[in-house]
RNA sequence: GCGCUCGUGGCUCAGCCCGGAUAGAGCGUUGGCCUCCGGAGCCAAAGGUCACAGGUUCGAAUCCUGUCGAGCGCGCCA
């Protein structure tokens, strides 16, 4: 509808021989009609002429149209449309028709996009931490998809960096304590008890096999911090030591640590009903030397150099604020190089866009992996990264830590089971992503009913109700008559589902996700107040009729929102 | 110190990108509503100098500058 008016505004300019970008906009009250428009007096400086002798000649060449009942002009020069009864019944027979469908438009034009959220490294189950980017990450695609990109969702594992072999050390010393052997764990190993469970599993599956004597395993390893060392050095004295002792073994031991929690998230992920199109592994790209050759690229434009020891790349030529290391004194790729080399690999498979969703604390990071876009010669402007902010999480008034390595957190299947799928996904993506979001767990449990979420799935639900009534009487509706929808609720219904499109394409362009709770929350209001005051199944088989197709377009654009959203829309609650 | 993000009723937040007509919700508080399609509901009331100070503008919660306050980032960590 909004984009029917703004094409009669176009062409009434062009009468006029003006050029300039025109905005509608939904207006707050109904006085001031369906739509208000602001061109004469943004015309009126450009002009020099009075923005209400503008907005009347705009008037005057403005086509007529079915579904424009009326245009004033009105305050400093608004110009005010009021549409048209059929407007909106043309609005109800569009939902019921497109059904599913209702809401799409080709905006994004098939462009491929690959959005690529979560990829938290797989040293540990997923937190709640993660919680509010998968949730972020899964609904921006869906809106993507529904505004007509073609959309690939991708999981970066990063499954070849020093935090793995951290991991698969954490893991055998816990082994060897089920091989009842005494050690002290290191400081900078992961210590929660998922590190037990996987060491239980292979000590099951391969028993004594990966058994070695603790003498030797300790013997020369720079001390812990805890005797004044450098952890540090400790640990990467016993990853060294390690990988010596069990030679082909280590691998074994490496692969059960990364499989068993690479499965777990998997499982926690569809569970939390976020899936991906592709989980691309790091190691794809360190196995096939990408990264070695990425940096070769860099080298040979020129763009690094030698310090210290260290390869640099010369970030700051291209706007960053420093140089960064790609290759480590020991001659180790840092986690930059890598990065440089998967985003590279992301373009060479041909996407039009590409989409990161990082955690606030990354902010900084955005630069670099741009800079680096820019210096292999693609287009940085290609990439677009969503910062979504840490969630605090609160357990009534006590503000709970995060630490993978601590092994101190909630995890996201603990949330899921705590307070539900539906909710959990809601409750992450109400708020805009880049505001800060205090997530007290307390409420969260004890006053699910509470949510929001609630609220709209019980609008739906009631909806259900009335249709099963309908059925167990025996009945059938046909959608027609819509000329009896005039009560002030009917009226204000019909306005919020015409509205559901452009919701959906202001969310999916701003990635703002929670632009559509707020609409669902609202019509989900508008419908129960409905309800309340007005009986859908009437004897009047033409008023019920009339109610009904309201009714079941109320249901559609729930439906359909809430799976944009990743929120069941149930039948009964 | 520099950079990024944020400051809106008691609490949690929309609105800001793109300035516009009395600043909106939810929770909480107070008072009403079930002989009637599901009360996880409805109706109503109280409650805000939009952090502060300047500036731009016919017009500022919205744009600009500064101040104060909060969070995060500034590693050969990931």
């Amino acid at each position: 509808m909004k984009q029917h008016l703004q094409k009669l505004f176009t062409q009434a300019l062009e009468q006029l021989q003006i050029s300039q970008d025109i905005r509608l906009e939904r207006t707050r009250d109904n006085q001031h009609g369906d739509f208000a428009c602001n061109i004469a007096m943004v015309l009126a400086k450009k002009l020099h002429k009075k923005p209400r002798d503008i907005a009347t000649s705009i008037v005057e060449k403005l086509p007529k149209d079915d579904f424009i009942a009326k245009v004033e002009i009105a305050g400093p020069g608004f110009i005010n449309i009021f549409l048209t009864k059929q407007a909106y019944y043309a609005t109800i027979d569009d939902i019921l028709r497109l059904k599913t469908e209702y809401g799409k438009n080709q905006l994004g034009n098939n462009q491929s996009v690959l959005i690529e959220f979560v990829s938290a490294n797989p040293t540990g189950p997923l937190h709640v931490g993660h919680g509010r980017g998968a949730a972020y990450g899964a609904a921006l695609a869906n809106l993507l998809q529904t505004v007509g990109f073609k959309v690939h969702k991708e999981y970066y594992v990063n499954d070849a960096g020093r935090q793995m072999d951290i991991l698969a050390v954490s893991v055998w010393l816990r082994y060897l304590e089920l091989c009842d052997e005494t050690i002290e764990f290191p400081a900078n190993g992961y210590q929660g008890d998922y590190i037990w469970d996987i060491a239980a599993d292979l000590h099951r599956n391969h028993a004594a096999m990966f058994h070695k004597k603790i003498t030797e395993i300790f013997a020369d390893i720079p001390p812990d911090e805890k005797d004044g060392g450098d952890k540090e050095l400790h640990i990467d004295g016993l990853i060294q030591r390690s990988k010596q002792l069990l030679e082909k073994d280590y691998k074994i031991v490496f692969k059960q640590a990364l499989d068993t929690i690479l499965a777990n998230i998997r499982h926690d992920l569809e569970k939390f009903g976020v899936e991906y199109e592709e989980w691309f592994p790091e190691s794809n790209l360190t196995d096939t030397n990408k990264v070695q050759q990425t940096i070769d690229q860099l080298q040979a434009a020129n763009h690094t150099y030698e310090k210290d020891g260290a390869l640099w790349f010369k970030a700051s030529d291209f706007g960053d604020e420093k140089d960064r290391v790609i290759v480590r004194d020991n001659g180790q790729f840092t986690y930059f190089a890598s990065d440089i080399a998967y985003h590279k690999n992301k373009l060479e498979r041909g996407f039009d866009q590409l989409i990161n969703i990082w955690g606030a604390d990354h902010h900084g990071y955005v630069p670099r992996v741009k800079t680096a876009m820019t210096a292999l010669g693609y287009n940085a402007e290609q990439l677009t990264v969503l910062l979504v902010q840490f969630a605090t999480l609160y357990r009534g008034k006590e503000r709970l830590q995060m630490s993978t390595r601590s092994g101190e957190f909630v995890t996201l299947r603990e949330l899921r089971e705590e307070v539900g799928r539906d909710a959990a996904r809601f409750f992450y993506i109400q708020r805009k992503s880049e505001q800060h979001l205090n997530f007290d767990l307390e409420l969260a449990k004890s006053q699910t009913n509470e949510n929001p979420v609630y609220y709209i799935q019980y609008a739906h639900a009631r909806i259900c109700s009335v249709m099963r009534q309908l059925t167990e009487q025996g009945q059938s509706w046909q959608h027609n008559k819509l000329a009896n929808l005039e009560t002030a609720h009917e009226q204000a219904l019909l306005v919020m589902l015409a509205r559901y499109p452009e919701v959906i394409e202001m969310a999916a362009i701003a990635h703002e996700p929670h632009q559509l709770t707020y609409y669902l929350r609202e019509l989900a209001q508008n419908f129960h107040s409905f309800y309340d005051t007005h009986k859908i199944l009437v004897t009047d088989n033409e008023l019920r009729d009339a109610r009904l197709s309201l009714t079941a377009a109320v249901q559609q654009i729930l439906q359909n929102g809430l799976t944009i959203i990743g929120v069941s829309a149930p039948e009964v609650m």
